[in-house]
RNA sequence: GGCAGAUUGCCCGAGCGGCCAAUGGGAGCGGACUGUAAAUCCGUCGCGAAAGCUUCCCAGGUUCGAAUCCUGGAUCUGCCA
């Protein structure tokens, strides 16, 4: 396969690298040959979530460009917890990690090409610390590790002044840096990325294989996605923007690219798709000029929707979405339209004699946590059937109510939407 | 092991015997504006239609009455050993 020499150019031209070891080094390496490289996702969650998205991402840009993928999922590491700013994890079961350790496994796997030359490889790091002893782990690993600088380290010092850390969690920038040693000694792995967050561990890695084997490595991290405002980015009303579709709903996830920034469109174009630079620029400028379009924002959920969920749902959200914010009047969409808009959005089964007042359907629909809920979203004028402002909460709908036959179209707010099919 | 301090709703943080379901800020939610954006402004924010019910780390106790006082326990922080 051959190399793309415009790879580094085109991470770098979509700020994809933020932090990095010697670039004209990693400039060489990358355009000498087919350079066999790691990222490792740990199973602290049972699904991966959108900053996991952006480093699948990258392994993909570089396996397209000729070079080899070792995608490492961190048995063992997810077993300790890589430290963060909220404070001390808690440990979960053994159990519990090998669960999540094959549902992240299965959900990468997609994303990457295991034939070919630059065929990529899984790994997991359990397989070469299960059986290593703690004695042979302090000399081997431990001896390289000065203290003094483990605890100049950003997380490190932020969780000192904060409260505390474990020596749990104060030594996985040893395991992680193992895990580099490791590869770069048995499958002659010489470049890791990962995100921003991990840029200590990353190094950690690449001062180990000089320090032990005086080996050169490579290294880049990739920057935080932020809001324009600067927070976190990545949650929905669910919580995290997980991967799974049974965690978040396609729909949902569809909805939360559709919903970026304008500020951000630009960005998220650059960092999570592969659409050529002129075709982004192209988008960018139309953004800017005319941001009430939203060209970026439906090409980005377009995008991200048809990568991780595939074009055949993709099309049937964004018939969905059309359906339901298409405009007011909802009695021309015929039952088998809005059915299928509603099953992407979200609904419940309703027999036609379990009818209940409009309060208690938001609560069976799952629009609101209770009925009180429900009732100030009415006295707020929030909620609405079938497109039109609710009044009367007791209100029980009844047959002239029904669109297409058997559907009643809840609304909470500008955009929360939940069918009730009666049947 | 000793001493001191802390523990309040999703988060931060007031309250220090009745007027406390508990000030304030943030997040969240709804409305207005707009474009299913941002910013801004307004409203809302334990459960319950209400009466009322369950809350202020946990378990007891004092009191007509406790988030507030006492006892024991748990956890965290600091200082000393």
């Amino acid at each position: 396969m051959p190399i793309d020499q415009t790879l580094l150019d085109d991470l770098e031209w979509r700020g994809l690298i933020a932090h990095s070891t010697d670039i004209d080094a990693l400039r060489e390496a990358l355009a000498s040959g087919s350079v066999r490289y790691y990222v490792g996702f740990d199973p602290t969650a049972p699904s991966l979530h959108m900053g996991n998205l952006l480093q699948i991402v990258t392994a993909m840009r570089l396996q397209r460009a000729g070079h080899t993928p070792f995608v490492l999922v961190g048995g063992a590491t997810g077993m300790i917890g890589d430290p963060r700013d909220s404070g001390e994890r808690t440990l979960n079961s053994h159990d519990t990690v090998r669960e999540w350790e094959a549902k992240v496994r299965a959900q990468i796997e997609p994303f990457l090409s295991f034939e070919g030359e630059n065929a990529a490889t899984m790994v997991n790091n359990l397989d070469w610390t299960q059986n290593l002893s703690t004695i042979d782990f302090l000399r081997d690993i431990g001896k390289h590790f000065p203290v003094n600088r483990m605890l100049a380290r950003e997380t490190v010092k932020r969780r000192l002044e904060a409260g505390g850390i474990s020596y749990t969690e104060f030594s996985y920038v040893l395991l992680q840096s193992m895990d580099f040693l490791n590869l770069f000694r048995t499958h002659g792995v010489s470049l890791q990325f990962g995100g921003s967050d991990q840029w200590g561990n990353i190094t950690g890695g690449a001062e180990l294989i000089r320090r032990a084997e005086s080996g050169t490595a490579h290294a880049f991290a990739t920057p935080l996605i932020t809001k324009a405002d600067g927070t976190k980015y990545g949650k929905t009303e669910g919580g995290a923007l997980w991967l799974d579709p049974t965690m978040l709903s396609p729909y949902a996830f569809f909805q939360f690219w559709l919903n970026a920034e304008d500020e951000k469109v630009g960005e998220l174009l650059r960092v999570f798709t592969f659409l050529e630079h002129a075709e982004i620029e192209e988008i960018e400028a139309l953004t800017a000029e005319k941001p009430f379009l939203r060209t970026g924002q439906k090409r980005l959920a377009e995008e991200m929707t048809t990568l991780v969920h595939g074009a055949e749902e993709t099309a049937r959200i964004q018939a969905a979405s059309a359906a339901l914010f298409g405009g007011g009047d909802m009695s021309g969409l015929s039952g088998e339209t809005l059915g299928v808009a509603l099953r992407e959005a979200g609904s419940v089964q309703v027999t036609r004699d379990q009818l209940t007042s409009i309060v208690d359907l938001f609560v069976t629909a799952g629009l609101v946590a209770g009925r009180n809920e429900a009732r100030r979203a009415i006295k707020e004028g929030g909620a609405y059937l079938n497109n039109v402002r609710v009044t009367d909460g007791d209100a029980v709908p009844g047959p002239e109510d029904l669109v297409g036959g058997s559907w009643l179209v809840l609304r909470k707010g500008k955009k929360n939407f939940k069918g009730v099919e009666v049947v």
